[in-house]
Parts: structure tokens; C-alpha cells; sequence
DNA sequence: CTCTCATATGAACATCTGTTCATATATATA
DNA sequence: TATATATATGAACAGATGTTCATATGAGAG
């Protein structure tokens, strides 16, 4: 019969029960994570702030940001598969652009609350 | 004299150039993935939605989330240190709560774009 | 001062992440 | 078709990350 004391206590039964009730769905805050991760690398939020700016290919995201090739590309696949960025072929160069105007809203919150301190 | 072929070759140049004068500094950049990276973890982010509605204490925390009292607690640490949440000592209950109604504004960026599909 | 309990912390460990390197794919051009 | 170039991709590796476990700290109660 041991439990320990932390796992259970609970010191605000209240306070606990009304937060649960008004928290969203568990697949929902694991979605926003996952949405926010994204843009917790360098080099993904410089391509995000890029391509807030203008459309770009590979080879220019690559010079831009003094980033390797390989490694520009693999973070765009990254952005690709959590549907921050989409691309269009033209010819051998492939433009990519952000998905929605929505990215934006959520780099500018995070980058405004950096720039206010 | 070797050089490899994409590491140097711009294709839009001038692109490449505006863009490159419109970039905040590149500490802003780093800084702001910073941020955004702590919102990046599933029990992270639990944490900021519950304290959204409440300040909390830590038992509170584990019991809501379902997550270990240590593990609450490392990640307030972390949370801490990013200056997103603050915390006021009651006896021996501390209690936690966001440092800053701006931390709202950048989880529901990611929750409402989370619920726009 | 001692006991209890809320919280913090350090080490250990498994997993995840981002880059590099080598190479593959796809398209245009000669 | 052969070659050049823009991009993608897989394996490998080092470093970061999140949890657990054991233990420490700090404050109130007795």
C-alpha cells in the first residue's frame, strides 16, 4: 500500500477540477506542440522569417543563410510535413513559400515578445 | 580550387540581396527559436495552457497533467529560465503562474492554427 | 529540534534532432 | 543520349532533450 505522497496530494481539489474541464483536448496541445517545435530550430525560423519576405529555391535559402545545401533541404522537408511551407517547380528550381499568411501571426508573436524586454 | 557548385551559386541574386537587408539580426532570430522551442514539448505546453486558467503548485500540476512531480519540476525550471512563468511562495506551497499575458497571445497563434484544418 | 511534506536537483539513460557526407533523382540542354 | 545542375535522401554521428530514480532542500507543525 505505499504511494507515494506527491502522485496523489492534491492541494486544490477545486482549482484542479475547474482547469481540467476548461483544458483542451490532449491530441489538440500535443498538435500545438508539435506545430511550436517547428519553429524552435535556427535555422527553420530563419527560412520561416525568409520566406515571409519573398519566395525563395533551395540555392538561394542555402547562400542566404550560409547553410549547406543538404541541410537547407532537410529542414525544408520538415517544414514541408508540418505543412509550414508549400513549393512550386519551375524548370530544375523549386520555389517554396509559406503555406498561410497564419505562419506569420505566430512568428511575429514569439519574435515581438523577444524584442520587448 | 575546388568549390562546390550550390554552396556559391545565387540564382535570384538580386532576391537573395533584399531579402538578406530585410532580416532582423540574426540574435533576434536565434533568440525567438529559443522561445518558441520551449513551447515545443507536449508537457510544456500543458503547463502554460493550465496556468493560463490558474496560478498553480506543483502537486496541482502533476496531478492535472498526470506527469511525475519531478518531471513537473524540471520542466517549470526550464519554463523559468525562458522568463514564462514566475512564482510566489505560500508556506511551503509554491505557486506558479505565467510571467506575462504575452505568453497567451503566442500559444493561441498555435492553437488556433492547429484548429483551422 | 525533529518530523512531515512540497519542491528542487543531479546523475543516468534512452530517445530524438540536426548536420555532414555520399549519392540518388529529376529536369534542362547540348 | 550524355552532361550539367537543382534538389532530395539515407546513413552515420555527435549533441541535445525529457523522464526516472534517488536524494537534497526548505518551511511549517508539533
Amino acid at each position: 500500500m505505499e504511494i507515494e505522497k506527491c502522485e496523489v496530494t492534491v492541494i486544490h481539489e477545486n482549482v484542479v477540477r475547474a482547469v481540467k474541464e476548461q483544458m483542451p483536448d490532449e491530441d489538440k496541445l500535443v498538435a500545438t506542440a508539435e506545430l511550436l517545435k517547428v519553429f524552435g530550430d535556427p535555422t527553420r525560423i530563419k527560412i520561416i522569417c525568409a520566406l515571409l519576405k519573398a519566395e525563395m529555391c533551395v540555392c538561394d535559402l542555402s547562400a542566404l543563410l550560409d547553410v549547406s545545401q543538404s541541410a537547407v533541404s532537410h529542414q525544408l522537408k520538415t517544414l514541408k510535413q508540418a505543412r509550414l511551407v508549400k513549393y512550386r517547380r519551375d524548370g530544375k528550381v523549386i520555389y517554396y513559400s509559406l503555406d498561410d499568411e497564419h505562419i506569420g501571426r505566430i512568428f511575429e508573436a514569439g519574435y515581438e515578445h523577444v524584442m520587448e524586454d
